[in-house]
DNA sequence: GCTTGACATTCCCGGAGCTGGAAGGTCAAA
DNA sequence: TTTGACCTTCCAGCTCCGGGAATGTCAAGC
């Protein structure tokens, strides 16, 4: 199977096979022209890394799980740990953008949205009050 | 003013200011020995783009907004919308992520966290099932 | 046999928003 | 005079790719 069946069969893009080729997180043979050739397994393994990312782990993230599918006597305690260490950077994050959704929607209800030069997001933005 | 005082007054580092010099964010003039000196307006200026930032603004939304409030004839609804369109961004943002950790919550509940090698994250990373 | 078109390869650049570091200039205080 | 704390510019790197150039390969059509 060559890189563009590949791509097509696990949802990540030629380059970016290529790309976690050149990490190390994904390994190819070539064929006697120098093209990549993949298998089931290597598909397998680029789906891994598709859902990993849908899911937001990092590809470093991704590399410690790949090495925890991979290792037979793993402990589900150490990916578990993986998982909920992620958890809790989304949960950051998500409460960082809902407290900006929240002042933004404080500051758009107090500016009038017309003609007039008027509004309460610029004054906010140039003179604090609001958010500090 | 020269740019460490400046830094510390605005909350943005030396480093960003001259970063945002060199997008045309921020003006300075130059001392005579080619330190840059900043006064009371570019202070404020730079604390309207560390407030923009802290609300999630791109740079180049920064750039829209500072461009409305140097503009005396601009019309709130501008503002208004260029918020407004964030907002919604963000909203996109939020859901997302969301999204992954309701998905992560599920498997995490599922994975045993033991010495034990099954995990249900892992299998579902690498057989699909639980989030396609 | 030759051309065309669809593949493949490598390599380098850019983007977003900085941060760090190197190499060097300036200035006040000890 | 020598520190030490500033300042300057420029280059590189971080994350995760995508775009594009220059070039090679191969099957099909004429």
């Amino acid at each position: 199977m060559l890189i563009k069946d590949a791509a097509l069969a696990s949802g990540l893009p030629a380059k970016t096979i290529r790309y976690y080729e050149s990490l190390g997180l994904i390994e190819s043979r070539r064929a006697g022209n120098g093209y990549r050739q993949y298998g089931h397994r290597d598909i397998e393994r680029m789906q891994f890394l598709a859902r990993s990312r849908t899911l937001g782990f990092s590809l470093e993230e991704c590399r410690s799980l790949l090495d925890l599918y991979d290792d037979p006597t793993r402990a589900s305690a150490s990916v578990n740990a993986l998982a909920r260490q992620h958890l809790d950077e989304l949960d950051d994050k998500i409460r960082e953008l809902s407290a900006m959704k929240q002042t933004l929607i404080d500051l758009v209800s107090q500016c009038p949205g017309d003609q007039s030069s008027d509004c309460a997001i610029l004054e906010s933005l140039a003179h604090g009050q609001n958010d500090e």
